[in-house]
DNA sequence: ACCTGAACACCGTTCAAGT
DNA sequence: ACCTGAACACCGTTCAAGT
């Protein structure tokens, strides 16, 4: 019993992310349990006290590591040589390949929820807004004269919606109304949307 | 002990249901549990499972009933006299007023997750494609000359955007990036969509 | 200082036993 | 046939006790 020492701190943290990052890829966020993620590495549940501060915090920790993930994809896609409407179109399906590929851990970022109340650590808000970055500068490419504040209104909306299409998508509540693919939908989004902003 | 038939099965149904909206509505998907409606409802836990075949069944059930209400909520938007771009604005004004005024019981159509492989009830998938079409129909009288495929893909794509503006807003994952409004982006995914579509 | 093991107050689900 | 009460296998969280 004790003072095993096998693990810093910082260590043990890690392979805790580990283990519960992979319980939420594959059984999603219901199939994670503080006692489910200790077991797997060794240790009791109480151990995990040690290094979060509630099981809240680790999924919320969970969750920002899936948010380094999907922006290390959208930053990876290759833009700068595209014209601006299709390096929208480029990341909009860098997108939706993420929410595709790790629907579990994707959908984990916002299924969970803070007790009311509770903020989001202003860490989690950056990863978001890093996010729209990327499609604003795309879409001040496409359109430089128009002001900023247009292109900041415009990255939101745009992605959110593509956004709402994956959500929809993924919760098979989209597929019900007619049987529209995700790239379907996305992709009249994009062309309508853009069309109407750079006219 | 046993046998009081105070209530037939379908009165206990709906105490439950109303008991656990009630649940819902106050303190979110995360603070109804089986315990607690019995409870509000002045039964055992076990009489539930007369009613309801587990859990998820009873939620998914409260869900149909919040389609039902947000349905209503669109149908009753008088839109026939109204040019059908603002029919459009209307509508997506009804569904934002609905969701933020009742955010848990909106939010809970989404959150809540079937085990893997089980589908949603075809009526809950019917609820869905009803208010797909009140867009449609819109979209069809904005453009009369274009085929039908179109407004109906039109109508998921704008619809699905404007609810992912929705879940973002609502989780204040929106707000952190620059402190516009649900309805200012909204708007914006709204006129240059419709610009786009119309054109 | 680190970690355990047990306790506490909760879960969803089942089912023998009572009326 | 209806409903309870207790049991089962789970939860998140805390903390005295051991090394």
């Amino acid at each position: 019993m004790g003072r095993r020492n096998e693990h810093t701190r910082e260590e043990l943290r890690q392979i805790a992310l580990e283990a519960a990052e992979e319980l939420v890829a594959t059984h999603g966020l219901v199939g994670v349990s503080a006692r489910k993620v200790a077991s797997r590495i060794g240790y009791t549940v109480g151990s995990l006290y040690m290094v979060f501060r509630n099981f809240d915090d680790l999924i919320l920790q969970v969750n920002e590591r899936t948010l380094d993930a999907l922006h290390a994809r959208l930053a990876d896609t290759v833009v700068e040589q595209l014209p601006p409407a299709t390096a929208i179109r480029a990341l909009a399906n860098s997108y939706i390949a993420f929410a595709l590929a790790e629907p579990n851990r994707w959908l984990a970022i916002y299924q969970h929820r803070l007790p009311r109340g509770e903020a989001v650590p202003t860490s989690f808000g950056e990863k978001v807004a890093r996010m729209f970055d990327l499609v604003q500068q795309q879409l001040m490419r496409l359109c430089p004269q128009r002001p900023t504040h247009d292109s900041t209104l415009a990255a939101r909306a745009l992605w959110s919606g593509i956004h709402g299409v994956c959500i929809l998508g993924l919760d098979q509540k989209l597929e019900v109304v007619g049987g529209h693919s995700i790239e379907a939908v996305t992709g009249s989004l994009l062309d309508q949307y853009l069309a109407g902003f750079s006219q």
